[in-house]
RNA sequence: GGCGCCGUACCCAAGUGGUAAGGGAGCAGUCUGCAAAACUGCGAUGCGGCGGUUCGAACCCGCCCGGCGCCUCCA
């Protein structure tokens, strides 16, 4: 039975859909005026990963994840360069799905824009205006806050201890300084859509509740986002939602902690941030490593807590990925068995797979999960020495690759993985070929064999200098990897 | 000032009432011509502190301390 933690109530919950087998998710994704940083790679990846296990555990999943392309931020930018908003927005939106592809994320089922849910959000505006919980000043509309009464459930926060604390500077249109826009009258040269108000923009809030309520219905089982977004956002998309509507909104609130560098939170404004692309363009392993090491190391902590970034983090993921490659390589190779260790290796991985499921199932624990697959990387290595049969090995490969799938895990090949792992350095291609390198290994086997100890030294001491590391078989034979 | 998150061994990190998972590093071994990989053994009488509830608490309650964050855009 699966539990989440619901920031709603601050409490563990069973998880029932509304619709039994259906789950329909809405998270907040990104606004399109930069590139994504490592903070926005771990919400995005978080958020697959608990939509990849919802799909694991037999449930339907409706995902939704949204772009924000109308915004202060865009305008801002597109100004700065002297393009339009839609350039901006387009470029980033791209880079968005390159990034995020290299990390191994999968779209979601769809990726909403503000732009293109006007008369929605325009809709939705009118009925809050109609109801009484918003009103027009000028060209401006604003929620009023005072009267819509579940005001801070979320958040946890008391309307009075808002206002004693407010620092920002009050607008003096607003009949009470909580209350938010809804929509904003244009200024000259700022995009502009028709509406009752006369030419204006959606505020930040009201897109979310327009389109996750299109999309996945006025009610729906799961809200995401990372936990900057609790207060005010989430907060006011559930008064704007629940005010229209009059029915619950989302039921499960899920937030993600923080990427922190040396314990504080990465962030644009204190400059501390690395972007997803500049740690794919630093990295000295090929693309496809880089990813599954970024998603070993993002899934390493628990979703809900803090995780510092470093290069030391991402080094011991790599060095845990290479325990596991090392073992498939293994796994890849003969075997004998006896019905015995056989036997143990299936007793394992039915360990390993219920530990698996009991961890993600105890609010999406990833890194119980994890150590599932380190325990069971050890049994079967101590299984190996024993000696296995290859057939059951493979399936234990198999195993592996099937399970990592929810987290993106263990899915490359050999030749992904071992191989070609190490970029060339300053476009040389250098000692690369497998064949060459075979030849060698070859050689050095032979002056193993024959006691030339100074020669097989010789040439496994060229092949680490090429990052090749050799591993000597007990049968005289050699395994190798890049 | 209000609210929230976090605080577990040298490092990373689970556990949220039944007597401290897992990984890395380190040390000592096994294996090896030497390595590498792998395996075996060793590590918190204690989970930020102090009280309380309980037969029993890292886990629940209260107070306090420390780190971070939100209350202005922010994943």
């Amino acid at each position: 039975m699966l539990r989440i933690y619901n920031t709603l109530t601050g409490k563990k919950e069973p998880f029932e859909p509304l619709v039994p087998k259906t789950v329909r998710m809405y998270v907040c994704g990104v606004t399109v005026y930069d590139y994504c940083h490592i903070g926005h790679a771990r919400s995005a990846l978080v958020f697959d990963v608990i939509r990849r296990y919802l799909e694991h555990s037999g449930y339907c999943v409706e995902f939704v994840k949204n772009f924000t392309d109308v915004d202060d931020k865009i305008i801002k930018r597109a100004n700065e360069q002297g393009v339009s908003c839609d350039q901006i927005t387009a470029k980033f939106i791209q880079a968005y799905h390159d990034d995020m592809g290299k990390l191994g994320v999968r779209p979601a089922s769809i990726e909403p824009k503000a732009t293109e849910h006007m008369a929605e959000i325009v809709r939705l505006t009118e009925t809050l205006i109609a109801k009484g919980l918003a009103y027009q000043v000028n060209g401006d509309v604003y929620f009023a806050v005072p009267q819509y009464s579940g005001y801070g459930r979320l958040s946890k926060r008391r309307l009075d201890d808002l206002q004693a604390g407010a620092r920002v500077d009050v607008d003096e249109r607003k009949r009470d300084p909580m209350d938010f826009a809804l929509w904003k009258s244009a200024k000259p040269g700022e995009p502009a859509w028709p509406s009752p108000w006369g030419q204006g923009r959606p505020g930040w809030h009201i897109e979310c509740s327009a389109m996750s309520m299109k999309h996945l219905g006025e009610t729906f089982d799961i809200h995401g986002g990372g936990m900057d977004l609790i207060f005010p956002h989430h907060e006011n998309e559930i008064a704007q939602s629940c005010g229209a509507t009059g029915k619950e909104f989302a039921r499960y609130w899920i937030h993600n902690g923080f990427v922190q560098i040396n314990k504080e939170k990465m962030s644009k404004s204190l400059g501390n941030f690395f972007t997803i692309r500049d740690i794919f363009e630093k990295s000295e392993w090929s693309e496809e490593v880089t990813g599954e090491i970024l998603r070993y190391f993002l899934l390493s902590t628990h979703y809900h807590g803090p995780l510092d970034f470093s290069d030391q983090a991402l080094r011991e993921a790599k060095q845990a990925l290479d325990g596991f490659y090392d073992l498939f390589n293994r796994l890849s190779e003969a075997g004998q068995g006896s019905p015995d260790t056989d036997g143990d290796l299936q007793l394992a991985i039915g360990f390993a797979k219920r530990t698996f499921n009991i961890g993600m199932d105890d609010d999406f624990s990833t890194p119980v999960a994890l150590a599932a697959f380190q325990q069971l990387r050890g049994e079967i290595n101590t299984l190996i020495r024993k000696g296995i049969s290859t057939e059951v090995m493979k399936e234990a490969r198999e195993e592996f690759r099937s399970l990592g799938k929810v987290f993106g895990l263990f899915q490359l090949d050999r030749w992904q993985f071992n191989l070609p792992m190490r970029k060339n350095v300053g476009g040389e291609v250098g000692f690369s070929s497998d064949l060459e390198v075979q030849k060698m290994v070859d050689e050095r086997t032979a002056a193993k064999k024959a006691k030339d100890f100074k020669r097989a030294d010789e040439i496994r001491k060229f092949l680490a200098s090429q990052g090749i590391i050799i591993e000597d078989k007990p049968d005289g034979t050699s395994r190798w990897k890049r």
